[in-house]
DNA sequence: CATAGTTTGTGTATGTGAACGCAAGTATTA
DNA sequence: TAATACTTGCGTTCACATACACAAACTATG
């Protein structure tokens, strides 16, 4: 593991390579070679050696990767190989689709708490947690929870984010549109669907 | 309108102008510097500057950008001055967050028709569209859609996507993971949520 | 054991985007 | 009108990411 630089964009890529070998350990693959892998994502074989050169290489020449070991080796550069436990703040439509969501758990992630103001929804269990108001948002720092998911209205967004690293939460998955301010070591990646949406029609012709 | 060569990211950025925009003018203001729209939105002012540059610069120096004009020319590039019609198709948890999205209006965008496989589903009414059975994608072309969003499952994706090119449809929002073969004048936009949130735990300290 | 065929790992060239500085234009004030 | 303060537009420099080529390492086969 040499960890010199690696760039954002090779972290970036990480998971999807994880979501591939996945599939490919599924299928029965033991081992795959980088143009396999690549042209099963779409991108370029030497792209994908490049970022795995990164770490010090994880393949052997000849024969390609075990799928099992580059998993696990990946899943140790993106801090996946323990248990993340999240929180859930906003139980609309949207946080209902994150509950819902298959591919969290593959990632070692587990929903262990979620939190809405309307008082219709607080009491009710979904998929096994109880939902709670969010004013018990400050008891998570003792649950070992320091993760988050942000589904709330966008005018709500910054007092929830507050609320979250008060109690020691690290990491917030974002899915309101706008800015909000954090500090330096709280690390904030935003989902805007709508803003996502609206480049479709620059690059469609007609 | 230069138009010369427009960086991807620049366009990655403008809805993300749009939507400060918005709000700015709902504040009542009526011009604003590249500074002061920098710190909203949380980057530095040439880089909104210069992005606005590729087109031409739409500010006044010594006064800053009219807002109002801005955000018509900023649509204009988006192609997002004319309403877009959208097809949906998977009507799931996620399916109905879109539905539900207040985001899309604002851009442009009508969900004017859904589709779903579950038979429970099809024929009841959703924010006054009627789900219709996904055999029934092929008279899109007939009705002027030519955008969809994909939110079915990965196993389904590619066939999902297939039909809906074969009506005419030019881009596609896809939530599910997982890589489709498209021709090359399709645009397709993917969000997987689960690999964004895997990207977290690698940047958080501890 | 030698040879042919694979496949990785990585140094380098090329391309693309971000950061910066500053001239040029605009408002304001005396 | 002249001087000052402000803000844009854009050329240039620097940093980062991609594309590529090729040596090194491994397997298979006769």
């Amino acid at each position: 593991m040499r960890y010199y630089k690696v760039p954002g964009e090779t972290i970036r890529r990480l998971p999807t390579y994880l979501g591939a070998l996945w599939f490919l350990l599924e299928k029965g693959d033991v081992t795959v070679s980088s143009t396999g892998l690549a042209e099963f994502i779409g991108v370029n074989p030497w792209q994908i050696r490049k970022d795995f050169s990164y770490f010090g290489g994880f393949g052997k020449r000849g024969v390609g990767y075990d799928i099992e070991t580059l998993t696990k080796e990946i899943k140790k550069i993106l801090k996946l190989d323990v248990i993340h436990k999240a929180a859930l703040v906003g139980v609309g439509n949207l946080g209902l689709a994150v509950l819902a969501y298959p591919g969290f758990k593959n990632y070692g992630f587990e929903i262990a708490a979620c939190f809405d103001n309307d008082p219709k929804k607080i009491g009710t269990r979904i998929n096994g947690t109880i939902i709670e108001d969010v004013s018990k948002i400050r008891t998570l720092g003792k649950r070992g929870i320091n993760i988050a998911v942000l589904a709330v209205p966008r005018s709500v967004a910054q007092q929830a984010a507050d609320d979250l690293i008060d109690v020691g939460v690290k990491g917030i998955l974002k899915f309101s549109p706008g800015y909000i301010t954090v500090p330096k070591k709280v690390k904030v990646i935003t989902i805007d669907i709508a803003m996502a949406f609206a480049r479709l029609p620059y690059y469609m012709p007609g």
